[in-house]
DNA sequence: GAAATGCCTGAAAACGTTTGCGTAAATAAA
DNA sequence: TTTATTTACGCAAACGTTTTCAGGCATTTC
């Protein structure tokens, strides 16, 4: 079986190989009937052009990445929907790399996203990285980046997040209002911008709300879950007067969860739980937990949105074409005024 | 700037490109010095091969394509997880798409693989397929093929699946035990094997146990889990002898919790409910929701090395080479005898 | 001393596209 | 009729890599 490719259709149709392919790309120079029988034997053969000879000749390999921590988490299996759709409407294809937060990863997979393999970048970095020469590299050999969530503030790209700062404001201003004396905060890491701009809304709501800092109720967690059940728990047992907390991500909150019934602590009467999470089924959990959602579908598709604009006009995509979508707060029992 | 390519190197070198080539393939054929005269000038200009260029020279992509109903879903991500992970390792790159259960876009997103982008195809049906010519059409363009989870029988290849039959069997006989007396089940799609093993597991159980079988209480739902709340109330309503319900997909289990708590139904008093799920927080739900989980990231692992095996092989790949995994039941209160 | 062997390197073709340029014929303008 | 202009197509180079083939040089073998 010959392969079907441009040659074969050329040679099928006594045309020269350029006019098969201007044919089959609808240019102007080929004759109407021409292109007509390019067309029907294209379709008659089933021909596929070839992807690879493309992108080498044209430079250009309608491909974006997407590096992301992980994929079993409903934010980023969200975001990638939002992105897929995106990209398949205006014919990108989307390879997909998770870093499981780890630095050495996030670089290597960087490192080969140089070989001109992706036209642009959608990326949320990994929370143990601090140095940013990978990504900056990536920048110079002129692959455009939209950073999305856990954004990199020291490289200038676009960026599309949520109104974290206010959501950590809202959040704490929340648990005040439902009576909390003793908020805990619980996070992941706080050389994410994320993280910070979470923390200092909550550090400010207190402030505001006239209670003083005590550093004792901040609580860094790890990567691994079980791990952090037992952090939490020996700070709900150092502290058995915190009455408050506010998980960052929503890993923090199932765990506070778990430690709650290992305590014997009733939510929300003995402890008030607000979270950051994306869980469709905060709502039946027991109780209902009250959570701040972000617009995950919808950050995907803008980020993608940016990134495909920045590609198709060929040049660097600006700082100010950032955007700010914002969380929504759903209150549920787990917060509820007893 | 000038580019950095095997041409640049080979002229700072003195070298032709031939040898710069072999060099960095490490080939035999090449001195021991001038291996590490280039790897060195290539290493110091951060040279990346040109993935493209040497995709198309050697038809070879290092690329397998994942194609999934959505990601949206704790299976399908854990799933991705895995293959990321054995790609990653043996250094391929994962392009994903997305159905969303859409026979169509199913079609198209096949149609476009055919360009040569993928050395292989991991994939999960749409559970509106019903022909498949379109998959049997990529396979006969030489790439292999594993599916895994929603399987294609019509196709002969590798199939990555769980003990669906015997998972349906075991799940109903629990219901039995915890002394339902009209169990209902509510699957998906019933020309997707997968449904149609559980329902076959469902009904022989009834059978085993004297229980004759009722063909209203098998529901089919839908895409929109709106209308499937809409769907299972209709049915607890039309049949309030129902006492215990064995829904084939996670998301018909939410919903009937859902229904439940509409209609006053106390689970596990007044209705048990089994599900198929991967939630990660079933056990915090109101009440904890005993299920039947897959092992998703394992399915991920092994479809991807029997995949990879294959491609690196460069032969089709076998239906023996075929594996079936085990679920594993998690009794919890959601079916608790009371 | 010639032939054979092994080691290293280079020239050039090939992968399948896209595209700048040239050109013949057909049409329009002078 | 001659000279522009347009239309429709072909030639060939280019993208960056891999690989076949051949050849130069040194060392060994008869």
């Amino acid at each position: 079986m010959t392969p079907v490719n441009l040659k074969s259709l050329a040679q099928a149709l006594n045309l020269s190989i350029a006019t098969v392919s201007r044919a089959l790309q609808d240019s102007h120079e080929v004759s109407t009937q021409t292109k007509e029988r390019v067309r029907a034997l294209a379709a008659e053969l089933n021909y596929q052009p070839n992807a690879y000879a493309s992108s080498l000749r044209r430079n250009l390999s309608k491909t974006i990445g997407v590096v992301i921590p992980k994929v079993a988490n409903h934010f980023f299996a969200l975001a990638i929907n939002g992105i897929e759709e995106v990209a398949r409407q205006s014919g990108y294809h989307v390879l997909i790399y998770l870093t499981h937060d780890d630095y050495e990863r996030e670089v290597s997979i960087i490192q080969h996203l140089k070989g001109g393999r992706i036209d642009g970048l959608l990326m949320s970095v990994a929370s143990g990285t601090e140095d940013f020469a990978h990504i900056k590299s990536l920048q110079d050999s002129n692959v455009p980046i939209v950073f999305f969530d856990r954004v990199c503030v020291e490289v200038s790209t676009a960026k599309v997040t949520t109104n974290d700062y206010e959501s950590g404001y809202q959040a704490t201003e929340h648990l005040v209002a439902a009576g909390c004396e003793q908020i805990a905060h619980l996070l992941i890491s706080n050389n994410l911008s994320i993280g910070r701009n979470r923390l200092q809304g909550y550090l400010d709501a207190l402030q505001a709300h006239g209670r003083i800092h005590d550093p004792e109720l901040i609580l860094q967690g790890v990567m691994d879950n079980q791990q952090n059940v037992g952090l939490i728990r020996e700070l709900l047992e150092r502290r058995p007067d915190i009455d408050g907390i506010f998980a960052s991500v929503e890993r923090l909150a199932i765990s506070s969860y778990h430690v709650c019934r290992q305590l014997g602590r009733v939510i929300p009467d003995d402890i008030k739980i607000i979270g950051f999470s994306n869980l469709e089924s905060a709502s039946l959990l027991e109780p209902p937990l009250t959570t701040i959602t972000q617009p995950a579908y919808e950050i995907g598709k803008e980020a993608a949105k940016i990134l495909l604009r920045g590609v198709e006009k060929k040049k660097a995509i600006l700082p100010s074409q950032s955007m700010v979508l914002e969380s929504t707060l759903f209150g549920r029992e787990s917060t509820a005024r007893v």
